[in-house]
DNA sequence: TAATGGATTAACCGTTTGGTTAACTTCTGA
DNA sequence: TCAGAAGTTAACCAAACGGTTAATCCATTA
């Protein structure tokens, strides 16, 4: 038998241990900041064991990077793609996303981050698989404009204004607490209540 | 006479060179991805006289996040303090917000990196001039507010939008390029409406 | 139970990196 | 003109770092 969880040790693989470790250092340092003693260290193994299962520091930054990136990519475009009425839709996209990126708040920065410095990589990994077309999105608010239920406007700045709003208090939360004088707790109640305020700014904007 | 201005070389002072160069290299690569030996080869110098003039790595660094964050905060609180009238402010706020990271769009990535990775140093570095209360703004929202003219509206949550909108598009272009399938032109053209757009887009949303 | 192969470790290695030293050059003012 | 200060450099150093080696541990199985 492959695995014989014993009823006192839940006995994680060490394998994810020193992925859940990586993607703690990596988050909080970036790349060239983590070292890899550390990760070693809060994976409880030696650094020799960390090349045994990872060749390389390198490579194990990009398994980091991937499961990242493929964690809020596919959850945004999903939705977008989803045949939900375009009001309903906004709704649904900025809720679930606060909501998401309220819980993983290091996510994004360390993300942009990555696509940033290396853009290249990011390109390939994404158009590897399905090219992410946001058709349905784009025909969507095109006809919402047509049929006079909103304001002309391209789906290119709905899609950024969303998506901006949602994500970006987020990376500025420091900024944001010193310059509106927010302790933590006034931060997370303003966070509540943007995971339905937002949406509700977005239709407002744009309906006819 | 302490300069005399060549009319063949503009002789630009080798600290300036430093500073330059070291601006550059830590806005693209961060504190730990950058090198000193890259800064000095940059500057066109010798590592030596690096240090010769900025002691240490951390205090060249933390010159140059001070230099980034003062032009980048004072910038907004000024507009945002102003008694311009509401509408007016907002379209002047996110006009010139969004000019200014245009030319210099490498500058907010780095600004919120360095305020996650230490906030504490940032908050006492701007606490420590005058501490940058919003009260002229707050008030004049507060009173749009009650006079009927606006929709009731909470002044941070009106802050948080107009900064994420004007900012985040930039930290994100790698990413809108592709999901939206932008070339540079597109993206480019896409900012130069944005100048105008995202202020009406929020006027549109808080009018009563 | 002995052999096999994966898991794990301590010790080590070569390179990179921030920083220093000591000497040399250039500038400045008395 | 010349002495001292400021500017600049090549060479060097110790620490930190990513990565390797060779030996040991340990569970499986024949």
């Amino acid at each position: 038998m492959p695995k014989q969880p014993s009823t006192v040790a839940p006995k994680v693989s060490t394998e994810e241990l020193i992925l859940e470790a990586a993607q703690q250092v990596f988050l909080e340092k970036g790349m060239s900041g983590a070292r890899m003693q550390e990760i070693a260290d809060r994976a409880g193994i030696n650094k020799a064991l960390l090349h045994y299962y990872f060749r390389s520091k390198e490579q194990l930054f990009k398994l980091i990077v991937g499961r990242a990136v493929g964690t809020l990519l596919p959850r945004m475009l999903a939705l977008l793609e989803s045949d939900l009425e375009l009001f309903e839709k906004i709704r649904r996209v900025v809720r679930e996303y606060i909501t998401f990126v309220s819980a993983n708040s290091f996510l994004p920065l360390f993300v942009v981050n990555e696509i940033n410095r290396n853009p290249e990589f990011f390109f390939k990994s994404i158009t590897r698989k399905e090219k992410p077309r946001l058709d349905a999105f784009h025909r969507q608010v095109a006809e919402a404009v047509a049929e006079g239920r909103i304001r002309p406007m391209a789906s290119t700045e709905l899609l950024m204004n969303m998506m901006s709003m949602a994500v970006f208090p987020f990376m500025g939360k420091p900024i944001f607490q010193a310059v509106l004088a927010l302790s933590e707790a006034d931060f997370q109640v303003e966070m509540e209540r943007r995971r339905t305020e937002v949406a509700e700014f977005v239709i407002r904007a744009i309906q006819a």
